[in-house]
DNA sequence: GTCCGCATGTAAGGCGTTACATGATTAA
DNA sequence: TTAATCATGTAACGCCTTACATGCGGAC
């Protein structure tokens, strides 16, 4: 159930941020703040000990002072060993444990993916993806079938609402690579 | 981004669990590692504390000594303030934070509500939370429309990920009351 | 000259995670 | 009698949450 690499899900999430542009704590909370991304987060009482972290470890560097007014700011941009880690850590392949308990680190992993590991590997991505889940579903599908005569009604919703929710990313999954396969 | 009662999610999981049957430590062990109720947890680092919170509370009591073997084993039971505490929790209406931050929360208190809260709470609750999704859809959608020309292709894609499975669920709510309702 | 937004934090607390520990009972 | 399973925990650690704190700059 955990992530065996020092990345945790905020982290992840703050590091794909600055690597698409360097940010100061304050342009972070905002991108939590104002966009779908807040799904990860959060308070500042999160982000800036994450990005403390981040830095102690090297994998970004703050530059404080530059800019246009002479207002107290820190910009944080991507050092060398931070895109070698990052790169690292999305080129991981999909487990089944990512699968069953990873779901929104799959996602943020594939959101940033795509321009530090390269084309090839974010489809081969989608595509172990798509497989992992379908081997999940048929695995619930089993239990379902086994169980659902002594499950209470609701119990048999719930777990067909998780089902349909796996299978819609497998389907999501394969519709995304035929898009990037497209027009790249 | 919070609870703001005093049950965690794990919490939740024990509580229904023992209101549906008594349960030792041990069976919900084999509970969460045998059903995909584990997806909630987890191990007995957890599992422990977490019932001697819920214990310590006053929402089960634990009895000792009883069944077949002389082994040393605790059955909980739910008291009646459990029941109530339980009651509350799961009467609680559907918010867009809840949609937002804790859908597995909401799923959790869709699987156990029904024989607590009663059928018609069941379908209110179900069609609140359909309702609290088209409205975030809608949010989500109008972020897209926004932003999707500068979002780099797989993080738009991401997205719609994210709005596909908020619409996946919402059907499936539609669905379930359909079904709910028709055999009742 | 005051208020709001920018910008960065700290402190306390809660809870889940990993890993380890312990002893009793049953099946081989 | 030895191993596996039953059954219950503890300890250290990490990270997120809530709430609070601070000080500068621009707008009015």
């Amino acid at each position: 159930m955990a992530q065996e690499t020092g990345l945790s899900t905020l982290s992840l999430a703050i590091l794909g941020l600055i690597s698409q542009q360097p940010q100061t704590g304050y342009d972070l909370r905002k991108v939590f703040l104002t966009t779908p991304m807040g799904h990860f987060s959060s308070s500042p009482g999160a982000i800036y000990p994450a990005l403390r972290r981040i830095e102690q470890a090297g994998w970004v560097r703050g530059r404080t002072g530059q800019g246009k007014t002479r207002r107290q700011r820190v910009l944080y941009e991507l050092t060398a060993k931070g895109r070698k880690v990052l790169k690292q850590h999305l080129s991981r392949p999909v487990t089944g444990d990512d699968v069953v308990w990873h779901m929104d680190d799959l996602m943020l992993r594939f959101g940033f993916m795509d321009p530090i590991v390269g084309r090839e590997r974010t489809l081969r991505f989608l595509r172990d993806f798509a497989d992992r889940i379908d081997a999940y579903v048929a695995d619930l599908r089993r239990y379902l079938d086994g169980a659902k005569d002594v499950m209470p009604p609701c119990g048999r919703l719930a777990m067909e609402n998780g089902i349909q929710g796996y299978e819609m990313n497998a389907q999501w999954a394969r519709r995304a690579i035929q898009e990037l396969q497209s027009h790249s």
